[in-house]
DNA sequence: GTCAATTTACTCGGATAGAGTGTGTCCGAGTGGCGAAGG
DNA sequence: CCTTCGCCACTCGGACACACTCTATCCGAGTAAATTGAC
């Protein structure tokens, strides 16, 4: 199982975002935080256009556009992030592959799959941890941000 | 983010094993484990061999051969079973991309990274409850296994 | 009838093709800034 | 000097190729059981 690469560049530039908004930088170009991250600017565009169809990010076309945070840092969590880039199905995905066998006898199968039940379970906790800690918390233990080059 | 089916199918096998085995018809084929799931069967024999590397379950070849849990069942865990076919790595890989960009001054990120901090504590609670359940947890919890047809 | 060697059929194990998803790049549409011309 | 119009450069947005991982399949090596023949 693979994370994509998308999450850490999401969660990195609505850091970096926040940050230079609070010292009256915004909006930021792709330009500048693919620069900053040293990113392939085209795709690294791309993935954040994901985070605006979740509105997390608000995009502001024009000469001096760029992304801003649609919300306050302290109202994004990184559960936000994640499912903005990695969808927001399951990992594990029951097929029900108990049922597809020969001895799928009518009736033996009412109850739900146990191990469907302890994969989600699994899952839930995962996203509890991660919709716990919020943009603002990164920011607060990050390093400061330099000013433009 | 997407888990390989082979997941759901290894702690399925293992339960039907561990099940059968309980019953004395051990070793289990992958012909009878692909017909009791309808799975295509060089496949799955292909996923099985990455539990027995793992040492989850036992290969016996011959004649009447097929696969044991080279374990009791209430000493493997779904992490085990996860580890074995999805491999051990963390799903999100911190690439340090905050490090890559032109303004990584030296010394600025002597700290770990926040994100991958973050990340790998939502992953671990997702390891923790993983390595709650046990195979035999699932076994009392699913209906009998039908003798053979 | 008993034993042993041989055959046989079944198993696992790894090496080889095909599809799906993620990665990376391109070009077009739209908008705000800037400059020049006119009043 | 101020206003207004037009141009332009920069931005986002979505559509188009490439690479890699996952999925699926095939064939070969090895082993235990079953068979057959001799004793």
């Amino acid at each position: 199982m693979r994370m994509g690469e998308g999450v850490e560049w999401g969660i990195h530039c609505c850091m970096t975002i926040g940050q230079l908004e609070r010292i009256g930088e915004s909006p930021v170009s792709t330009a500048r935080l693919a620069e900053r991250f040293g990113l392939p600017q085209q795709y690294l565009k791309k993935r954040l256009q994901a985070l605006v169809r979740a509105g997390i990010l608000a995009s502001v076309p024009g000469a001096a556009g760029g992304f801003d945070l649609a919300r306050r840092p302290e109202q994004i969590t990184l559960m936000d992030v994640v499912a903005a880039v990695e969808g927001v199905e399951y990992a594990f995905r029951c097929a029900e592959i108990r049922q597809h066998g020969v001895d799928a006898t009518k009736g033996r199968f009412a109850r739900p799959c146990g191990v469907s039940v302890a994969m989600r379970r699994a899952e839930l906790a995962w996203r509890r941890e991660l919709a716990r800690q919020t943009i603002a918390d990164l920011m607060a233990a990050a390093p400061p941000e330099p000013k433009r080059s």
